[in-house]
DNA sequence: CAATAAGCGAGACGGTACGTCGTGTCTTCTT
DNA sequence: AAGAAGACACGACGTACCGTCTCGCTTATTG
């Protein structure tokens, strides 16, 4: 899958010693995890809160206490749960382009399985169906995390593989928004795919523009 | 918004003249009109068939006659209530670089609004709600029409412009995907951002890489 | 059981001809047969709304658009169903007393039958928690119906049996209200208690006070 | 109200000194007094264990210590706090007639009072919701005391007003349970009515049937 | 006088039911 | 036969209580 991390704490929790029984961190991540299990193989909309509760044997007012909404759960337990998948790693060889392409089979191979796939929409649904904020949430907090990508192209800019005023930024998201759209609408791609989209974009960035 | 088109015909409409009175194709319109409204300030999921039904002044059974659920009514709406947006067109000056400029330029002030957000995302969450047909809906019948940049791209080719072998819908992805992911997250992108890449893809495919 | 009787029209209904599908006085039906049904063998407050939907086949929302909660629904149920529990009749021989042995004898014996009983409660229980207009109903509406016995107490009355002035209402009270009271409360009464009271009150009736 | 008493000894305690911090009877009683203020305007059901440990500054496990359900917190408020309701006595002038309708008058102006019948009403209700036991618990423990009453006419027995072999429970019953009855359904009686339930009552009884 | 045990207020826990709302179907009468 | 209207079976929602279970703290009794 893209490569996701998320820190995600929905309390930052002034740190006033609470009275009464503390909250149970053990049900918190029953929660995420039963979530996640139903995730596998239920689409974001079939997911019921009832259904998770039951799956997580807790409480369905325990699931309300910590999050406000069906959405928040499942945004948090694709962001937690997805951060293990964050392991297409991008390696540095010196040749960036070796290893963009690299990286990208990996990432093509990886991401086009059924159970990714399943989770990424979720995580689009949960994220649009929450408040406005939560759209911030999936960028910032967490979401797609292209850093290693980023740390990649950074390198390149430095060591003067590409040119040192590239908008690594923009190459990423070049790279890594086409991946991700495509796997969200469905759009199955090809390993092929993914090597030209690589090629066009290392060859625009190490040949900056007459214009 | 990011060109969309559709055709949207439901109905393969068998041509056999039904007996009885004929669907209202008055109705039919009062309703995409109706959810059209309602889409610029609600979210996909707080639009509900009935709210549909009585904004149109329809019944409800009026509009399962014609779509099949939710999802499908939506995602009609959103596909044709775009169309007319389908207007952002790419100049053919003879410069590529310049005239993807200004599409780029046309094309973010034109999305970034509240309304076509609002649109934009909805058609995500219809489409991703509806059946696995529905996925397929979005980029096959309508969905984001690219048809005019691919043009543009496949002019400069036959002319020269950019090598003759350039695989034209890579490149129209890398400028339109990320374009799209980052109107439904929510991110604002500004002028210069579209520019920068712009200049990357274009650089990108007129040197090819070397690898 | 204590004679009840209802109409229990809950919906005084204007007749204007209602637009749209007519309500289901077939669901109605079922809703208040599963009750009763249910009423058999459980307490007021172990009954729930979404146990009878379930037992009724109905849809719960059905049950909410016919009543306004558990309490009116129970209420109609017993008042409705009870009906034809009315027969204990009160014979007319001649002979108040040995008249009113013999209804005392037979209401005891098929009042104090576990199923009766958990009847009476649910009628009570139901009433309390209903509005303060609810334990109206029971009174007036239906409730328990001592009409058969107010008919042959009048009777005794014109025909000399009992003084003409009688206040045959208060009678009926001292007669039946010991016996519901006693049921609900659990106490169970013998034959012997029932023909004290019966000898107590006839007797009381017949020599009026010297006050 | 009619009179009841209540000696109410959850605890049967066994009188080894228990060890650890022993229980608050502050506690206890604040939690009675809470119970007791919210039945004056709350009816049985709409009355929470949450509200009452609220309402009396306590923790709900204190509660649950002391009591093991909510029916038999409320059916210890009502019948303690009905104690000192306990004081309509029944005077001995010798003449029972005249006592029975002084006592009559008393009671009934005392009792159709809105907090006494919302009273009355919790006692019912928490009765019949607890255990088969708790409806005993009524009956025997405390409930309605007709002890005063009772006592009177065993007096008269003795004493030759009325017949030694009076049943007088029974008479007792035919005098406070229609009282009782019309108190929880709500029918408001008038003080003739109860004149007249007394007279029948010991016309009745001074008068043995010829049966 | 410490250790120990049980009570205390507070409040989270697993459950169950509530009453509302939305979906997609069905049924009435009207056009 | 399609239209508007609206009831239907179903099922999820988010809330409210129940009775239980910790928390950290307090208060007696015991060693």
């Amino acid at each position: 899958m893209v490569p996701m991390s998320a820190q995600a704490q929905p309390t930052p929790d002034r740190e006033e010693p609470r009275r009464g029984r503390p909250r149970s961190e053990t049900a918190h991540q029953k929660v995420l995890e039963a979530t996640s299990r139903l995730l596998a193989h239920t689409s974001y909309d079939s997911i019921t809160v009832e259904g998770i509760a039951a799956e997580a044997g807790v409480g369905k007012q325990t699931i309300y206490r910590w999050w406000k909404n069906k959405a928040q759960v499942v945004l948090e337990a694709v962001l937690t749960g997805s951060a293990q998948l964050d392991l297409t790693p991008v390696q540095d060889t010196g040749d960036l382009r070796r290893d963009l392409h690299t990286w990208m089979r990996e990432t093509i191979a990886e991401c086009f399985q059924e159970e990714h796939i399943a989770m990424a929409r979720s995580l689009i649904t949960a994220g649009l169906e929450g408040l406005p904020t939560t759209a911030e949430l999936i960028q910032q907090g967490g979401g797609w995390d292209s850093g290693a990508l980023l740390n990649r192209l950074r390198a390149a800019a430095e060591r003067g593989e590409i040119p040192a005023d590239t908008e690594v930024e923009v190459a990423a998201s070049a790279l890594t928004d086409p991946l991700i759209f495509h796997i969200i609408t469905g759009k199955v791609r090809t390993a092929e795919w993914g090597q030209e989209l690589v090629n066009i974009v290392i060859s625009g960035v190490a040949a900056p523009g007459d214009a």
